[in-house]
DNA sequence: CCATCAGGGTAATACGTATGACTAGACTGG
DNA sequence: CCAGTCTAGTCATACGTATTACCCTGATGG
């Protein structure tokens, strides 16, 4: 099909394709970039648009960098991409960055640092960042930043989850069941969504018991293990991850216990993990959240004020929860 | 702590560097990269050296790649990271692309892909391909590329998983316990590693029976509900995926079988998943994967020719699987 | 005493793009 | 007929780095 030529040895640059098309390199940069509506005749302008095509033309992000001091790159600062709700997280970010044009490359970092973060200031255009330290961003030069769900004050555009909401139906849904003392299998991370679920849940529940397990299968059901084996043990327990509530599940059969017959057991996320247990959850739509932070970033960057939306987190019912048995 | 002096408009360049320590421009690169032994004095380097270290320099990336002409920048071409499998395969791809001072972004492509495949030379280094038909990569500068447990012929460099070895060792274990009817959920991907799973299953078992579905819960319950209606059902079932098995577990459920009572059920991957479910799998460990294949493309990148291993991988037995009942 | 050389540094340049400054020619109006 | 404007371009330059070619000074050697 195509001629076979001398094979180019490097990329076709603006430059190439301008002596293709018999017109100098500016002109073929007015034509590309758009941005330059009526500069350039009609005629012309297609005569170097089929250059471009015919050399397989494509800009070298590298120069264009350089020269416009921008990298259409976008940070994200996450502690895993193992954690499914991060890669949730990302995906929704990666899809609205990607049809802007944009790269989002990952950052990895753990949600107890083990030194002062460090911003890459030269490679990025923005950040978006979830359980980090607002104030470890402190430098000359601020990046536009967009938090996920772990913004304090408010300070800093943020999109958060709406987990009052979600506590309310959690505690109103086993509340109708008849549950009135409830345990709470917190996360052992001090980041500020554990904080809020841990507030909301003692605002509403009167006789609430909680202990801490740090998030895996093993610690779960170590601690649940331990709560569920004193003489008081609650009728229903409210995880603050599903992974947790995963671990609860094997406590309960490992004391014998009939879920949701003798314990109703919930978690926050709605993993896969969630659904392949038959398990009562808060659904946080974790891609929708990504989205939401990509596209708030992006007015950001673009100088528009972004908007500071708080997504609804659903309780989604399904077989972990039951009435109480008297 | 820092003097207050007047903020910078622009990060400092190494134009700046040279001025803070008296010395021309092209010192400061001669001795910020290291690569010119005894070409500049020692006590002009450390000058040069403290100026970097006050002003808080760091070279500008994009100025870097346009001189150097490469980007430091791998890409990673899978179809999702939320599948749990492809997100270990980047962890552990990012974790020896990071230490040797690469960056790893993801590209993602469908498994079956709805175009032909454009590889944005300009922008990478190197590639790491799943699932990638290879004859795509066709092009006139062809990128430096490592194949992850899909390289059909051996011609590129490539990291695979000793799958032949787990079948033996997976249907040893089924045979021990009794099982001759075996049925096979497979996967209905058209890829490498499926194709192979299934002709060693072809090989190694002479009762065979297949299926095929879509990965995911749902399509794995439906295919298992409508094979173990059958009259003639098996008594193992051996699963290209644990999400498979999830499905196939909830189909046995619903039929009002017992597992590993009346059927044994096994998987493939080892997630979060098979430990919550206590499901029998092969273990396939995807994050040495990664590694492995990024350690092949830095050698690739650096002429050295690169290893072609072949991961074990091992066979975790768990409680969905055992002795058939006569 | 001059040629050579090593040591230690500087000046100049190229990478490829985007854009502000400039210009040759065509057209317009008074 | 000429000053002014508009059209459709070109020229030159800057972004920040790495490297090549050059330069100056002093030491060495024959």
């Amino acid at each position: 099909m195509t001629p076979a030529g001398p094979a180019p040895a490097s990329p076709p640059t603006s430059k190439d394709v301008a002596a293709e098309a018999g017109v100098s390199q500016s002109t073929v940069s007015m034509v590309l970039s758009g941005k330059w509506p009526g500069r350039v005749s009609a005629s012309t302008a297609q005569t170097v648009r089929e250059a471009a095509e015919r050399l397989g033309y494509r800009p070298n992000p590298a120069a264009r960098n350089l020269r416009l001091g921008r990298t259409r790159t976008i940070l994200l600062v996450i502690p895993t991409l193992t954690a499914p709700f991060f890669a949730a997280v990302y995906t929704g970010a990666a899809r609205v960055a990607n049809e802007a044009g944009f790269s989002l490359v990952i950052f990895p970092w753990p949600i107890i640092p083990d030194g002062p973060f460090r911003v890459p200031h030269e490679a990025i255009d923005g950040m978006l960042a979830s359980s980090m330290a607002e104030d470890s961003l402190a430098g000359p030069r601020p990046v536009p930043l967009v938090m996920l769900d772990s913004d304090p004050e408010g300070t800093a555009p943020a999109v958060n989850f709406d987990i009052e909401g979600a506590v309310r139906d959690l505690t109103a849904h086993l509340f109708a069941l008849g549950h009135r003392r409830i345990g709470h299998l917190a996360a052992a991370i001090d980041a500020w969504t554990f904080q809020r679920r841990a507030s909301a849940l003692d605002a509403a529940v009167e006789d609430l018991v909680r202990v801490f397990a740090p998030i895996a299968i093993s610690t779960g059901y170590e601690a649940a293990y331990e709560l569920l084996s004193r003489p008081d043990r609650p009728t229903a327990l409210v995880c603050d991850d599903d992974t947790l509530a995963v671990g609860a599940h094997k406590a309960a059969s490992a004391l014998g216990l009939n879920v949701p017959g003798d314990l109703s057991i919930t978690g926050f996320d709605d993993l896969v993990l969630a659904e392949a247990l038959d398990l009562t959850t808060v659904h946080l739509p974790a891609e929708e959240l990504g989205a939401q932070a990509m596209t708030a970033l992006l007015d950001l960057l673009q100088g528009r004020s972004p908007a500071r939306p708080v997504l609804p987190a659903e309780l989604v019912v399904r077989r972990s929860t039951g009435r109480v048995e008297l």
